[in-house]
DNA sequence: GTCTATACACCGATAGAC
DNA sequence: GTCTATCGGTGTATAGAC
């Protein structure tokens, strides 16, 4: 018998179906596209017919929302470990962050199209969804600052050399390295912009 | 009496009805975004029916494919006149580029995510669509070469910058500079990386 | 509360009459 | 070439069974 109120066992059993809703749309939306998840797929997939799907969400966009809340605090929490062990020094701990965003964004382009392109038409994220986004700004730009690049304008600056190789590599060459391998090139760039000291990234590479 | 034979008033018809759907396309995607685009609209806005529209379109995708020629053909043509008058300085003619992609761009959203984006869930251009666009990547390679920047590499980081400040400006901040205004210190990033003369861009604006 | 059955309005696309 | 009618698909709303 359990130790727990019927409300908490509800409450929990509600999160586990609202999470595999979510899991099944990740699963279509990693084989055939974000734009390919219908409620009528989802629902199948967990034994549901599609009506179902608005007691635990309130519409498909809702959906998107979760998912979209919840990859951003995935990559929150990857962030904040990988952070604890960046390399000494800052020019080769600024191309680390952003060889861990590659990283993160390379495994799952599906995701990478919910997080940073707006890839579909009606949906924008809900206040609590954008959160930990804004939060993962935050402790980009503490960390960043940390290392010497101060101003707002840097990091916007950074995370648009970072974009800019990113959307060009997966949208015309998905699985290759053609734009990825110019990111030392490019931090370089950046290090030498906003005055990091060290010496150059590509020499070594 | 025309002295044209049939055949001929036909096809010029015919064009002409082709380029009014196609217009009224870009009418509701500029209104309403690139996805509100619907037949029955488009239909509507000219006098027509629906399925009426294939007669002059395989499909839905036949149209946005037209007007991704259409738009990157028109972008062709400003450029080739644009180049003819460059500012002598590299440094200067190159800013002078990127400063005219970012007024196509930034003058028309709907077209820029459509050319430059994969905005439409199921579109893939045509080989004749994606014609002109080959074009001016190889017009633009040939003029950087002229300024003195060569290799595909170079030409690619080029875009990658542009389009890295471009998509979160109309992306984050459609009608606003954040992104916008650094792009003189983008420029002369690049112009330094690849080894173009002359003085900072920045000092001067 | 959770799920089903049914229905609605809209979409792109097709068939066939004129 | 344009029409009407219709098809299979979508997201969504609601009534009601359990």
């Amino acid at each position: 018998m359990s130790v727990l109120p019927n409300r908490d066992r509800q409450a929990e059993r509600r999160e586990a179906t609202r999470r595999e809703i979510v899991d099944a749309a990740w699963e279509i939306a990693r084989r055939d596209g974000l734009a390919a998840v219908t409620l009528r797929e989802v629902a199948a997939m967990i034994g549901m017919r599609s009506p179902s799907l608005y007691s635990h969400f309130d519409s498909k966009n809702a959906i998107y929302d979760a998912m979209f809340g919840q990859a951003w605090t995935l990559y929150l929490a990857d962030m904040r470990e990988h952070h604890a062990r960046l390399p000494e020094p800052p020019r080769e701990a600024v191309l680390a962050i952003a060889e861990h965003f590659f990283a993160f964004s390379l495994a799952d382009a599906a995701r990478y199209q919910l997080l940073n392109q707006h890839a579909i038409p009606g949906f924008t994220p809900s206040e609590a969804a954008y959160a930990p986004s804004v939060e993962v700004i935050g402790l980009l730009q503490d960390t960043l600052r940390g290392l010497g690049v101060t101003g707002t304008a840097d990091v916007d600056l950074f995370l648009a050399l970072c974009g800019g190789l990113l959307d060009r590599q997966l949208a015309n060459e998905p699985g290759g390295d053609r734009w990825l391998r110019q990111l030392p090139r490019v931090i370089d760039m950046f290090a030498d912009e906003v005055g990091l000291p060290g010496p150059s990234l590509r020499s070594s590479r």
